[in-house]
DNA sequence: GACAGCCTATGACAGTTGTAGTAGATTCAA
DNA sequence: TTGAATCTACTACAACTGTCATAGGCTGTC
């Protein structure tokens, strides 16, 4: 699908696209200011990643105010999920079961959950047999 | 649950590991070899990777055959697993749902793997109410 | 008992990642 | 218009990773 084979992003640079994907777009004082008190790193770090993240095309300059920049993402969060769960599958061997089995047994998955699924999971099967979207409607 | 603080491992270091799971135990050779042929790294640098591994208490020597050292994990696939899964949920903010949605709609899973997973997390509901057993009987 | 062949122990090195300091440009309030 | 505050641009660096070469130690065989 996706021809813009997917950057990939470490854990920092991750948690700075989380904050920006939070505020829509923003400066990297205020990107610093969303990392959490504890271990939050200074200003220059964060500077740094943005830095990183603009070369790799994740992030952009969208405008000026003052002397700062603001930036904004380039790649959605739902792309960079995607990817991340996707290594994590080739991990497992490709398979989705020992990753969902993990979940279920940790209990980080009620039967609520599992009853949202089913809907997505059948909605998903209708779709394609009725072909009526090409990549469905969703939001996040 | 485990005191043992779950070791981080590299990549590359999760897909020796993967070897010696299936294998049980073996030398850096028979490693080596069941490494995927396309990109099989140098025989020397699986050695450093083993021996790294042998550092972060991984593996150890298990015996010694001719004059080659015979290795064995000391940590078991699914507690490694557990681990890069939790690291991943911290990536969606703790929440297994968004990873769940995720495989639902890229069709990674089917109504018959929710149907075995509400299985599993009825069981473990009834063994917690029950107090029936302390780890639950599983294979993995 | 000497040697080819495989093994181990070590060293090395470049690329990535997290972390931050410094110097100089820009801004804005007085 | 000037000076403090704030930014950006650039540089640096150590730890971690993937990658391998080299040197020297065993072993099994003739």
């Amino acid at each position: 699908m996706d021809r813009k084979k997917s950057i990939k992003l470490t854990r920092f640079e991750l948690e700075i696209m989380q904050v920006l994907w939070e505020l829509g777009s923003g400066s990297v004082r205020e990107i610093q200011e969303r990392l959490p008190e504890k271990r939050r790193p200074a200003y220059t770090t964060v500077q740094t990643i943005v830095r990183r993240l603009e070369e790799k095309e994740a992030v952009r300059r969208l405008k000026k105010i003052g002397n700062a920049f603001i930036f904004e993402p380039l790649i959605t969060r739902r792309s960079a999920h995607h990817r991340l769960i996707n290594e994590l599958l080739e991990s497992f061997g490709g398979s989705a079961r020992p990753l969902m089995a993990h979940l279920a047994e940790t209990g980080k998955l009620s039967l609520e959950d599992l009853k949202e699924l089913e809907d997505i999971v059948a909605q998903r099967a209708a779709d394609v047999s009725g072909k009526s979207s090409k990549t469905a409607k969703r939001s996040d």
